[in-house]
DNA sequence: TTCTTTCAGGTAATCGATTACCTAATATTT
DNA sequence: AAATATTAGGTAATCGATTACCTGAAAGAA
């Protein structure tokens, strides 16, 4: 079934036909407007969107790259982005790299092929190269702050003061010997999240103990992980954990050893993930307005491709919430 | 930049340069081909799938349609789904529906114009109607038992078998008064634990108790009320959930009352999602292969696409997998 | 030598819409 | 009544690849 097709059974060109389906039908009668909408009801016809595409050069679909939506952080992410999508007519084909330079790459190609209107990604920790400067097709970067000149768009948070505000919340409530749990330092973010944990440390004139300081993925196995390392030979009176996977995780290790939260440790998670809440205890965490980011990313890559004055970058503010963990 | 202004570049024809970049290259000397596709190198060329769809009629993407990526059931799936069409050469076009029909209706229109070349979809509750057998558009449907007669692909669990066994390890535990907390009726897999759950207090001689029943979602949330409800008013010793979600939400409202798990009530899940270990105590469940449920789905999917010869009904097995909640 | 293959690559129709521009009839203005 | 404007719709080029079929040269066979 094609446009031309229904032209036929309708006696028209297809050029009418495509007026009344988009609308410029200004110069059609309403008897034939009609009979045009009719015929394409009975025939249950779908316009062909690929031919539309070529002749527009607009396929009204953006792509999402992102290390995996089955972490919860990303799925959020994910669903804050489709759901601005969806409203402002666009559709998204999403993409997992698993941090993975090659698999990046190879979906940078295959977005642009299918000439995506514009790219959202959350950069591989590693991708510091600028493979992303040549080519044109409009991106916003989330979360992962990585220099490109200014040519692309950027959503973040500032995570340097929720992470000093984290660390000086454990200071307040009486922790001695707070350890840092988080991902390695090619990651921005973590390195930010660090700082953060720093200044409020030397702040308070705690001194920076490098035993209580664990770095490896923001994941829940690597929480299990470092709070077992540094459990073993020392003794901590409070976590911050640079997300809420790795709480979680420190979480099962501490009871696991007849620890208790949060009379022996204290702890505090980042990002605030659905689930924080329901764990046991319900976790204080940073909230980061990772929904709030996905809507602002396709906010700001809409504009950049519909050529609306923007501002390239945007930061947008994360908080603490102070559940039973503390 | 276009295959024609490439093949200027070289000198050639833009039928050349398309049988070079397809591996037509029976017919083509190896001095051209190099020529070329130095040329492409050099000028960074991305050649316009659009463009090649249209001619080809093959998007090489496919849509999924589920309820809510944010759901750590859908997103494994979702994942499952990605990483099985990405080895075989497809992209993913993510819907999230929650479960609204008006939803599901319009992505299905927009995959359709979209030129998908499948769809692989979790039914909303409700679509009963047949709104899908009138188009042409290869289809499997997962987790959802939706009868559409047998024009669509069907990738399910069984359901009725391992409730039955989930309730029969509460009953091997001791239990005597098992609640059951699900998602509403209309939700056919929600019916098929339920029965499952019957069967196995019937068998043992116990009487259903419709106080013991709450049905409402799939859902924390729902866990959450279920467990509230149940025990503001009774006493069980046990509760069977229809998914991890709702035995999350029933832990944490146990633990509030102060009631103990696994001493004072014990729990079981179903479906195993990643965060099920996690909890406290780890949430005894049934394991479903949701990732797998996800590849085969595009296994199926894609066997039907390409014209091979496929069983339209899949059924795979689900496990109790015991951990400390019982 | 002549005929047939094979090789290397070119020609142009095609996929299914969109849209700038055209036309013919009717309506309005002066 | 003549000139102009509006209405209703049609014509055909175009988007950027793919591919069936064609061509002319060189190689091999008879």
């Amino acid at each position: 079934m094609t446009i031309k097709q229904i032209a036929e059974l309708a006696n028209v060109s297809s050029a009418t036909v495509s007026k009344v389906m988009n609308g410029k039908d200004k110069n059609i009668s309403e008897a034939t407007r009609q009979r045009v909408l009719k015929i394409i009801e009975e025939e249950g016809y779908i316009p062909n969107g690929i031919a539309k595409s070529l002749k527009v050069k607009s396929t009204k679909t953006i792509g999402i790259i992102l290390p995996d939506v089955m972490n919860l952080f990303f799925s959020e992410l994910a669903r804050g982005v489709e759901d601005m999508a969806e409203a402002k007519g666009y559709s998204i084909i999403i993409c997992n790299t698993d941090n993975n330079e090659k698999k990046e790459q190879k979906y940078l190609q295959i977005l642009q092929e299918k000439m995506v209107d514009g790219i959202i990604m959350t950069a591989t920790e590693s991708s510091a190269n600028n493979i992303f400067c040549k080519f044109k097709t409009p991106m916003v970067l989330v979360d992962r702050d990585i220099d490109f000149g200014n040519k692309l768009g950027l959503i973040e948070v500032d995570n340097v003061e929720p992470a000093y505000e984290a660390t000086k919340h454990l200071i307040d409530k009486g922790c001695k010997r707070i350890a840092f749990i988080s991902s390695v330092k090619v990651n921005k973010t973590s390195v930010n999240r660090y700082i953060g944990y720093e200044k409020a440390l030397l702040e308070a004139g705690q001194t920076i103990d490098e035993n209580l300081v664990f770095l490896d993925s923001f994941s829940i196995e690597s929480g299990c992980l470092g709070a077992q390392k540094i459990l073993k030979d020392h003794k901590v009176d409070g976590i911050f954990c640079g997300n809420d996977l790795i709480a979680i995780g420190a979480l099962k290790e501490i009871k696991e050893r007849g620890l208790r939260v949060p009379e022996d440790i204290k702890i505090v998670g980042f990002d605030d993930i659905s689930i924080s809440r329901y764990v046991d205890p319900p976790l204080t965490t940073i909230k980061q307005p990772i929904y709030e980011m996905g809507n602002e990313a396709v906010n700001m890559l809409v504009d950049i491709i519909e050529a609306r004055e923007v501002d390239m970058k945007r930061t947008l503010k994360a908080c603490l919430v102070e559940r039973q963990s503390t």
